[in-house]
DNA sequence: TTTAGAGTTGTAATAAATACAAATATAGAA
DNA sequence: TTCTATATTTGTATTTATTACAACTCTAAA
């Protein structure tokens, strides 16, 4: 399936940037912050504005059609994905990783917990990941 | 236990700045900002600087006495409470609330997940609060 | 082709968090 | 006690992610 194609279906309008930042998350499973993102489209929209970049993912976030992973307390990242897996952050590299999701499955479709309505549940793990562990023996 | 036996417990050398920090998390299980515990204890520590309030509640999570939660994109909250919970994020009041941990508890002594080395895991939640529901009935 | 609305852009503003050097407090030695 | 080294705190200045907003551009329908 192609971005407009993803774009359609959760109602969104296409538009040549529209494309292009629902593209850049299909392609690239990296789970880019709004920085990386505007940084990697420049070069093929010259006019591209961050504050469209913002807008876009926030649009797309809003309209289900991507999540807001907020495991970095530093940057905000995104996900194209939004099918039900967790994530890993390592706290050396700053990368973001996919899991798969280990709760029960169960309880990813309850809609109240405690009388508080559920939208979006997100299991994330923090820690050093394989390879920073392989390259560096410092680690605190 | 008072907050000075928690600090001790953490090897965390006391001070009046980090006994009233501590003291301040440990009595008032709002999950606070940085800011929120800045302005609690501007009374009664009239001299007390914001970036003492950073580096003590950094210290604090990095000798895991406090959990940094990033649940809320706007701003990073702590939480006193380390034991194996989980959060619920309030997207309408922005208040975050405590849930208990739904996971495998197993799953939580687990040290390695695909090779990457955990050494947090965090289960968030969010949707509205029972009280705003309540409260408002024109909810996005 | 006109027009209204949607979408985009660039600049300015906001605000959380950090860097850093000066000031202060603490604890041990003399 | 006084001196001294170290730890801690403070205030200011920066940094940087994000948002506000008004002007500009595009699109599609009349």
């Amino acid at each position: 399936m192609g971005a407009i194609d993803r774009l359609a279906m959760y109602g969104i309008k296409p538009s040549v940037q529209r494309i292009a930042i629902m593209d850049y998350l299909m392609t690239h499973r990296t789970h880019p912050t709004a920085d990386e993102v505007y940084s990697a489209l420049g070069d093929s929209i010259p006019t591209l504005s961050k504050t469209t970049v913002y807008n876009t993912l926030k649009l797309f976030v809003d309209q289900k059609a991507a999540l807001m992973l907020t495991i970095d307390d530093k940057n905000v990242h995104f996900d194209g994905d939004t099918s039900l897996h967790s994530h890993f952050f390592c706290r050396h590299c700053g990368r973001v990783f996919d899991l798969p999701f280990s709760g029960k499955k169960k309880e990813a479709k309850e809609n109240y917990i405690d009388g508080h309505q559920i939208d979006e549940i997100h299991h994330y793990y923090r820690g050093v990941c394989k390879e920073c562990m392989e390259k560096k023996d410092s680690l605190d």
